[in-house]
RNA sequence: CGCGGGGUAGAGCAGUCUGGUAGCUCGUCGGGCUCAUAACCCGGAGGUCAUGGGUUCAAAUCCCUUCCCCGCAA
């Protein structure tokens, strides 16, 4: 089959890599285009981009793929199904109707739950136990196409979301390439979503990684998992912002008001209090620092335990 | 040229402004105390102060080069 995909960052490049080694014949690569990006502002390719021109494929980037160019693009290439993964844009009727075998998503939850564009990040940090892979055909809804394949993964009790998004991005490759040839030998059948029980989140904000304090000590070790490696984790203490990658709940009721500290130093690290229980910073970082042990830390620096996390 | 912080012992930091003996906390090693210890006491080892050049009687410190790490912003 002629495959067109669409993707763009770092979580579709094991779909179109498997592509590329199931020898489907990827005719074209559709990507956004380069942006300003890090330290620099330096105008970056973005992570698919980069990928696909290292295999020598065909590579297009538009600003609006809905637009006239990327329309007539699309019209003049010969193709048989057109992949999305994470592109980051929306299509329309018109572009779906351009391939005969339609346009397949992947996507990186159990649809109709966490529909949206951070649904690894919103699973972990809403406490589910469990994810997975949905494949489905692409509508002009988001993500509200009918499902073709589904596959389902744990997520660990202290996995980030930088983990469970490389784990997904590989099983996404997987199910799309079963996807596919279900549809080529017709042993797949097209199901609704259940569309009372669709959820869906935003994309996340900078301060969605405002760690508080009021909340249980579960929901803040989440969070920190949910947004590592990013937007990140962090608190302020005073003045000074103070990223926080990696958390470990204490089985100990909290003993002051939450944002407290319990203690912080060499031999402890940091612990603070929460709405129930304890909970341990066992990884931070001060801007302009690298990322270290909290006990660690400790050693060249004080804080002081009648200081509170806001 | 988007803004900014940093590189000093195994780890985390101070010292740099104002040039003049390499410091602190932790770890580590040895010894002591103790029924015992992750606690306490005593002692030791461990540094080419990122790199290259310059100024100087003298540079971690002042000037310039290069490399690397990081926060913000995107």
């Amino acid at each position: 089959m002629k495959v067109v995909f669409l993707g763009t960052p770092d979580f579709a490049i094991p779909s179109l890599d498997a592509l590329l080694q199931a020898n489907f014949d990827v005719v074209a690569v559709i990507t956004q285009p380069d942006k300003p990006r890090g330290r620099g502002h330096k105008m970056t390719p973005c992570a698919v981009k980069k990928f696909a021109m290292d295999k020598g494929l065909d590579v297009h980037s538009f600003t609006r793929i809905r637009r006239k160019e990327g329309v007539e693009f699309l019209k003049s290439i010969d193709f048989d199904v057109m992949v999305t993964a994470a592109f980051g844009q929306i299509l329309t009727q018109e572009i779906l109707d351009i391939p005969k075998y339609g346009c397949i998503n992947v996507h990186a939850s159990l649809l109709p739950k966490y529909r949206g564009p951070a649904p690894i990040q919103w699973a972990i940090i809403k406490g589910e136990t469990e994810t997975g892979i949905t494949t489905m055909k692409t509508e002009r809804g988001v993500d509200t196409g009918d499902i073709l394949m589904q596959e389902v993964t744990p997520i660990y009790p202290d996995e980030t979301a930088g983990e469970l998004f490389d784990r997904l991005a590989g099983m996404g490759g997987d199910v799309l390439i079963k996807t596919l040839q279900g549809l080529e030998d017709a042993s797949i059948t097209p199901v609704a979503q259940d569309h009372d029980k669709a959820t869906h989140f935003p994309m996340f904000a900078k301060e969605d990684g405002k760690i508080d304090f009021n909340k249980t000590a579960a929901e803040v070790h989440n969070l920190v998992r949910g947004v590592n490696p990013w937007p990140g984790a962090y608190v302020t203490l005073g003045s000074e912002i103070l990223k926080v990658w990696k958390t470990e709940i204490i089985r100990e009721k909290a003993t002051r008001r939450p944002g407290t500290m319990v203690c912080c130093d060499s031999k402890n690290g940091v612990i603070v209090n929460t709405s129930d229980y304890q909970i341990a910073l066992r990884e931070i970082q001060f801007a302009g620092k690298r990322r270290m042990e909290a006990a660690a830390a400790m050693c060249g620096r004080e804080l002081n335990t009648s200081e509170a996390f806001e």
